[in-house]
DNA sequence: CCTTGACCTCAAGTTAAGTTGAGGTTGTAG
DNA sequence: CTACAACCTCAACTTAACTTGAGGTCAAGG
């Protein structure tokens, strides 16, 4: 019962497709053993790395951060849950910082885009508008859902 | 003064590279006129659309979405107040919506990644990961900074 | 007039996060 | 022992959102 998983069966308990599985693999997001016929076999733990992957992805958190995350998870053995509880913490600490930007923006907007504010130095558009102006062309922004 | 800007300008003043301002032009995200020369000359009004474009962005709105958004707004003239607080409303409720997301995985995730719930069937990371099964391989999934 | 910087178009390249497909192997059920 | 599903690898394709480059035009200063 507490038998190892075939990629088939993790795809099928977590939701993501087989290829998806196979591409966290060569990013380090998860890793596998191979049988005597080179196929992959799953450690239960890799259901929650998975399932925690999916859940920071849809905050927006590329797959690269989230691998950074990972790597302060032990190599060898399962994750304990002080292990976690590192992660949490940091997670939290993004979220929380989300969390506040989106409410700025929101409200924000709610002020200022039908206020016709522009015009005005105190807004916070405006004010985005003139000052981003130092960042100039830079790097490819990330996509997420 | 209250003349019209180049490309050059708008980059400059939005922060934006001249590069994505003729790629937002192909979305259909911002217009502008020509010169005699075939150079292109903006309203000023434009920096409102960029800006507004860009907060959008930021909290994970696609580039689709937000021309969706745009569609609203009129054609020909200078949006007005109302037609600015018809969009203020409809991202509103958008942001509304993933700050409520983001707080949900936050609370969650505190009580949830560290707690080794994942053997209990009333975690939120455990019910996700068997739920989703249902949705299968599907599309890409968008990426935003 | 000529140079220099800002513009123009169009095609091709880039990154993230996967998917799709071809060609071949494994494992299990009948 | 033979199907047939599930697995394997590797290369190529996809989408979003741009950037980069090539090859050529426009405009303002000296």
């Amino acid at each position: 019962m507490t038998r190892e998983l075939t990629v088939g069966e993790v795809a099928k308990r977590s939701g993501v497709a087989v290829s998806a599985l196979h591409f966290y693999e060569t990013r380090g997001l998860i890793r596998s053993h191979r049988t005597e016929g080179n196929q992959r076999r799953y450690s239960r733990d890799v259901l929650r790395r998975v399932a925690i992957l999916k859940v920071a992805q849809d905050v927006g958190i590329s797959l690269a951060d989230i691998a950074d995350a990972f790597a302060s998870l032990p190599d060898g053995r399962t994750p304990t849950r002080e292990d976690w509880t590192r992660l949490s913490t940091a997670w939290k600490a993004d979220l929380d910082h989300r969390i506040r930007q989106l409410q700025k923006l929101r409200d924000g907007l709610g002020d200022c885009i039908g206020c016709g504010c522009m015009s005005i130095t105190a807004c916070p558009l405006r004010n985005r508008e003139d000052r981003l102006a130092a960042k100039g062309p830079g790097a490819h922004r990330l996509v997420v859902q």
